[in-house]
DNA sequence: GTGTACTAGGACAAATTTGTCCGATTTATG
DNA sequence: CATAAATCGGACAAATTTGTCCTAGTACAC
């Protein structure tokens, strides 16, 4: 569905964004353990979630990473896999023509289009607060 | 969402399907220009799906592949993506940790299986005859 | 039987994605 | 200023997926 750098942004994201509700800026290191993923690999998907202004990064000793409080509000879950696996959940075909394309549609394109969508749409409404409230009472897990 | 081999694998058995309803028995060559594939890695993708007994190969002059007409009406898209993909489409995790679970969820779980739910029922849904029906009267397309 | 037109399958190659390593740079602190 | 703790970014390595090539075997036609 989304690539594993996707999910590991999804997931620091997330993070960041719990220990930023309360005031905390979080190191690479501390993320990585957190969400279980490889720490190096990470580092690559923080800079791209920095460079668009995603994450807040600030270098050098008691350094880290952290989201404004109004961004977490604002940030949703679309901008995340934008900015890491691009438009190819939103424009690309169930059977893999080039794109998805209404006026020359693949067998699947009405069915697969309806459920792309709701994808779409679900990515598009759930917001990074939305994605913390689990965390902070235990019933949501970054990893296992 | 599918891998490549999975698309491929959609797109020549349906189109196995729509000329074995005509009574067609086709060869790997003529399926890999049909569907615009590369003709080597189609032919490991049709060992599979024969395997698999979702379409029937024959050897030798005029051997060929060709689906069964009962099966066109019975085979659903799900089989051929669990021959290929496995069930990683059923069990996967949004967010990639090791499976998707209930009892430990990750914070899209009842978001994202929602939508899966939806998929799942799709392929489960859509026979190899419907996927053929458009072909026909050309408003769906396998290449483009 | 021989030739021809096919599929089967294994070994290999290329491309992409995932992941590692390390030096450079930045910043807080003493 | 020196040191320590952190991110940045480029080069590299490993793993996976995608794709190619070649040989063997099978069936039909003559
Ligand atoms: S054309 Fe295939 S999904 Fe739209
Ligand atoms: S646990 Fe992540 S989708 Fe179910």
């Amino acid at each position: 569905m989304f690539s594993k750098a996707c999910e590991y942004g999804i997931r620091a994201a997330t993070y960041i964004a719990s220990q930023s509700l309360e005031g905390r800026r979080v190191s690479l290191k501390e993320i990585a353990e957190e969400i279980d993923s490889p720490v190096a690999f990470t580092a690559k998907i923080l800079q791209q979630l920095s460079r668009n202004k995603i994450v807040a990064s600030s270098k050098g000793a008691y350094g880290g990473f952290e989201i404004e409080k109004s961004n977490i509000e604002r940030i949703k879950l679309g901008q995340i896999v934008h900015a890491i696996d691009g438009d190819k959940v939103y424009v690309g075909c169930g059977l893999g023509l080039k794109k998805c394309n209404a006026n020359k549609p693949c067998p699947v394109h009405d069915r697969f289009v309806a459920i792309r969508d709701d994808l779409k749409n679900m990515l598009e409404a759930t917001s990074l607060r939305e994605m913390t409230m689990g965390l902070e009472v235990g019933t949501t897990y970054l990893k296992r």
